[in-house]
DNA sequence: TCAGATAGGGATAAATTTATCCCCTATTGT
DNA sequence: ACAATAGGGGATAAATTTATCCCTATCTGA
């Protein structure tokens, strides 16, 4: 496991929540739990772009900051499944609002972020 | 200036934002921005954590994304403001209950995200 | 004349995050 | 016996992000 070098900047509320939403996926990981999507190989199907490894690593982060909660059933096959712990779901309505956002300016945002990318070429 | 290896993933809403909020001082600059902070140093002054540097790109990338404008006057030392655009305006209320559940939850989150770096030692 | 303030940027190093690859467990079905 | 399924994890490579270092310019004040 990787050991951070530098201790994190938590000086304000929005150092606090970088903290622990900072990740690739760890967004849509939240978003798609509280969906209902709750095991892991179905949460990798939602997310095809993520590898297996990268999705555990941030749901173990998700879990340790309580986040979500993990389950395992003593069953073979092996089922896991995640749910949003009580702290987590307060969190839902935050993911709304920059869903909502996105989704309203969706248009805007694919052109700002391509004309970035496109012109590298 | 670097450039990006790979395509960013532009599914859903979410990756939208992401692509425009990642950057680990963005959020924070867009809120003392919008709180009447304009000028580069008086940024630096706010977030004395980051360097000058990190801080001209991530600003340069926030105005390449059209969340704010920069305005140069022509006088010598020169002096520079920074302003939310219309665009970026929209954002700060997601902003606001990003900043609103932190301080909601400011102990909790202190714990869980210590917990993490102290054990390291 | 030299330090300090103001704003900026290139080159490079360090830190961090993501991705890849390969391996493990146990059962069911072929 | 072997593949498939379910869930996981270590080691390492690649990509990306942040930090450091140093250099530019002009004016003001000591």
């Amino acid at each position: 496991m990787y050991e951070r070098k530098t201790t994190p900047n938590l000086n304000c509320g929005l150092d606090l929540i970088g903290e622990v939403l900072y990740g690739k996926w760890k967004i849509r990981l939240l978003w798609f739990i509280d969906q209902g999507h709750q095991r892991p190989s179905e949460l990798q199907r939602k997310i095809p772009d993520a590898s297996r490894r990268v999705l555990n690593v941030q749901l173990k982060e998700l879990e340790d900051h309580e986040l979500i909660t993990r389950k395992i059933y003593p069953v073979v096959p092996p089922k896991v499944e995640y749910r949003l712990s009580e702290f987590g779901r307060t969190l839902i309505p935050v993911i709304a609002a920059m869903g909502q956002w996105s989704d309203q300016h969706e248009a805007r945002l694919r052109e700002v972020i391509l004309k970035q990318t496109v012109s590298a070429d």
